[in-house]
DNA sequence: CCCCAGGCACAGC
DNA sequence: GCTGTGCATGGG
């Protein structure tokens, strides 16, 4: 396939976006899809390695076609803070899955943890993949712990079955209108509404904040308010802020 | 017992 | 509009 100089699987893969909850670690360069049967590996020559059948859909999964070199020289000119998180992580790739698992994925993520994050999505797969609104709506999900998650994700799934909300139709929106779609979702706040859609929609220009980004802006930037976030991504990376949040995040978890 | 986790809904200003 | 609080669950 591509190859693709400085690419690291495992830190793409285990960074915290929709692949990381919805991918199996096989090997620290080899993963596979839950309940789906598509495997990824990266080989010798950092050269890409999908199963037969997901060739195209690994390269719109880890966006081969972004510049990434240019992205993030882009990104880090005049800015310390992503100077040393593009040397620290140059392997990471901004990725692009499905948006219906990424909601599912990102209405647990609320107020919980990465590691039962994972748990709980995995359990939200069938024989095919991931459950699909039907599946959520029709199954007993109350050995998964949920929370009060449970709710969110049923009435969500219920709205796209039976009320026709629909995701496709939103990803045509531009970042704002689709922004308030998406948060007419029981559960779907601002930062969730980011989520998909920069890792189910691909809209790079969306900056989720979460607990660890809003302490990396207060810490690095000196910002504070949601509000005063939104803008300062807007206005000093505007289309490639998704690729910013996701180095701050990494960056701001290790070191704060 | 406490606090935290890739927040949100809702109430009260 | 902004700010505070309760929330299911599990881990440290």
């Amino acid at each position: 396939m591509v190859a693709t100089t400085r690419f690291d699987l495992e830190l793409t893969m285990d960074s915290g976006q929709t692949p990381t909850f919805t991918w199996m670690k096989i090997g620290s360069q080899h993963y596979k899809k839950i309940g789906g049967g598509h495997e990824i590996r990266l080989g010798e020559n950092k050269e890409l390695q999908p199963s037969k059948g997901f060739e195209k859909q690994s390269r719109e999964m880890l966006r081969l076609d972004d510049d990434l070199q240019g992205i993030y020289k882009k990104i880090s000119r005049g800015n310390k803070v992503l100077q040393s998180a593009v040397a620290e992580y140059s392997g990471l790739r901004l990725t692009k899955s499905d948006a219906w698992e990424t909601t599912v994925c990102f209405l647990v993520s609320q107020n919980n943890n990465i590691a039962r994050i994972k748990k709980i999505v995995s359990g939200l797969h069938g024989k095919t993949g991931i459950f699909s609104p039907l599946e959520i709506l029709e199954a007993d999900l109350t050995p998964l712990k949920l929370g009060y998650r449970e709710e969110y994700l049923k009435k969500t799934a219920e709205l796209i079955c039976e009320n026709g909300f629909s995701l496709p139709k939103i990803s045509k929106l531009g970042l704002i209108d689709a922004r308030e779609a998406l948060m007419e979702l029981p559960g779907v706040g601002p930062k969730v509404a980011d989520c998909i859609l920069l890792y189910g929609f691909g809209k790079t220009n969306a900056f989720p904040t979460d607990v660890w980004v809003k302490k990396a802006m207060q810490e690095y930037y000196g910002i504070k308010s949601e509000k005063q976030i939104q803008e300062f991504a807007e206005s000093t990376w505007g289309e490639n802020a998704g690729f910013a949040q996701q180095l701050l995040f990494l960056k701001a978890r290790k070191e704060l």
